[in-house]
DNA sequence: TGGGGTTAT
DNA sequence: ATAACCC
């Protein structure tokens, strides 16, 4: 059952991170990010003085006067950053997972048993855990599997320590035989600092999240129902009856999830090579007139032209999104249209993209009239636009493996 | 609540 | 096309 090694790396406040790097006199000082009304993360320094991730920016700035903001709406900085990170775990090992921006699955189990071959050839028994281990176990080094999770753990810290010397980043790791449990320990000891799991402690992690939603894979809807049913913590998920909660989630996610609550998780590290859309959106108050909603549109496809540009594929279908006004209901109501990309346009994209502008800009407004009457009032809160179904161009090597060692450096174009 | 992403149905 | 999940 516990054959493999994973290893989950979760940078520290990434944004924080990274505008510190862009900003380094603001590094010793408490700095928040700022997207619209909101401090999407902050630093340490921050921290220290009671700001929150996800907090207001009035709040934030109650909580500590000397906050400094930066804006960031545009993700461009990290998302250079986020994927070299992932380039450089990618030197170390071909099985690598983003999640997010600022998370890495690793699958190391080949790594780990390579060293152990050489180990065992070189006579010598003593293995040293690097970090943390989970709830203070004992190590048994007569357990090969404690073993393996050691040398997991030397090899967590060589990535973290490569991330930190060549990109100027810190981070959490968490070691474990999946990734649920990988990335569950991950976040015990926080900033900067890896912990590793023994299997013979799996329960009690599991068993120290206070609710259901703090497994990974049960989100809030998942979560709702599951109340309706009484369930609220890891022990009421793991004692329910399965047959039950098959008939009122579907088999498919009430044995997932049953599982998740036991830590067993044999989902794959996929390695994401590179992304399998692209897309910017602009959130605000109100947007009520065709001419800025084409206004708007205008200035997410630029970026995205840009963006499509220097990655190299070309898109076959193209997304608008948009969320309408609701006083009732604070939800997440957003609806969206697709359709494929004219196929006389498709070969434009390796080119200059200016002359593309104008008959996307056409597209999409039509899309945008499917699903808004022109005629009626409307109050827009949120407009998207979404590339995707992305294809390489023919007889040009510039595929999964070429991407992370192409072209990381072309001048920094029209971005918004 | 932001500005992204992915997979399953 | 939507709905769920992740950050």
């Amino acid at each position: 059952a516990g054959r493999r090694v994973i290893a989950h790396l979760d940078l520290d406040c990434f944004y924080a991170q990274v505008e510190m790097i862009r900003h380094p006199e603001l590094t010793d000082k408490p700095l928040g990010v700022q997207q619209k009304n909101l401090v999407v993360t902050c630093n340490y320094e921050a921290r220290k003085r009671g700001v929150k991730k996800l907090m207001s920016v009035k709040d934030a700035k109650e909580m500590c006067p000397q906050l400094i903001l930066v804006n960031g709406e545009d993700l461009t900085p990290y998302r250079e950053m986020s994927y070299k990170v992932t380039e450089l775990l990618g030197e170390f090992c071909p099985l690598v997972e983003r999640l997010g921006f600022d998370e890495n699955f690793v699958d190391i189990t080949e790594v780990v048993e390579k060293r152990l071959k050489e180990l065992q050839q070189s006579g010598c028994s003593g293995v040293c855990v690097s970090g943390h281990v989970y709830n203070n176990q004992a190590i048994d080094l007569q357990d090969t599997t404690h073993v393996r999770l050691i040398i997991g753990s030397q090899i967590a810290e060589e990535l973290r320590e490569a991330v930190c010397t060549r990109l100027g980043l810190t981070g959490c790791a968490g070691i474990a035989s999946n990734k649920l449990l990988a990335k569950l320990v991950s976040g015990t000891f926080k900033p900067n600092q890896q912990t590793v799991l023994l299997p013979e402690s799996c329960q009690e992690l599991v068993h120290s999240l206070d609710h259901i939603q703090k497994v990974p894979g049960i989100g809030y809807k998942t979560a709702k129902r599951l109340e309706t049913l009484g369930v609220r913590s890891v022990c009421d998920l793991q004692a329910f009856p399965a047959a039950v909660l098959e008939k009122e989630l579907g088999v498919s996610i009430a044995q997932r999830i049953q599982k998740l609550s036991y830590g067993e998780d044999d989902s794959p590290v996929t390695p994401s090579g590179p992304p399998q859309s692209f897309s910017d959106e602009d959130s605000f108050k109100k947007c009520s007139s065709e001419v800025e909603v084409k206004e708007k549109i205008e200035q997410l496809l630029r970026s995205l032209l840009d963006r499509i540009y220097r990655d190299g594929r070309q898109p076959r279908t193209i997304r608008l999104t948009l969320r309408q006004f609701s006083a009732t209901e604070k939800g997440f109501h957003r609806e969206s249209r697709q359709c494929p990309i004219p196929p006389h346009l498709i070969h434009r994209f390796g080119k200059e993209s200016s002359n593309l502008i104008s008959p996307l800009l056409d597209v999409l407004m039509k899309l945008f009239r499917k699903m808004i009457d022109v005629d009626l009032p409307f109050h827009l809160t949120l407009l998207s636009v979404c590339f995707s179904n992305l294809k390489d161009l023919p007889s040009s090597k510039k595929g999964s493996i070429g991407f992370y060692l192409k072209q990381m450096s072309l001048p920094s174009g029209s971005g918004k």
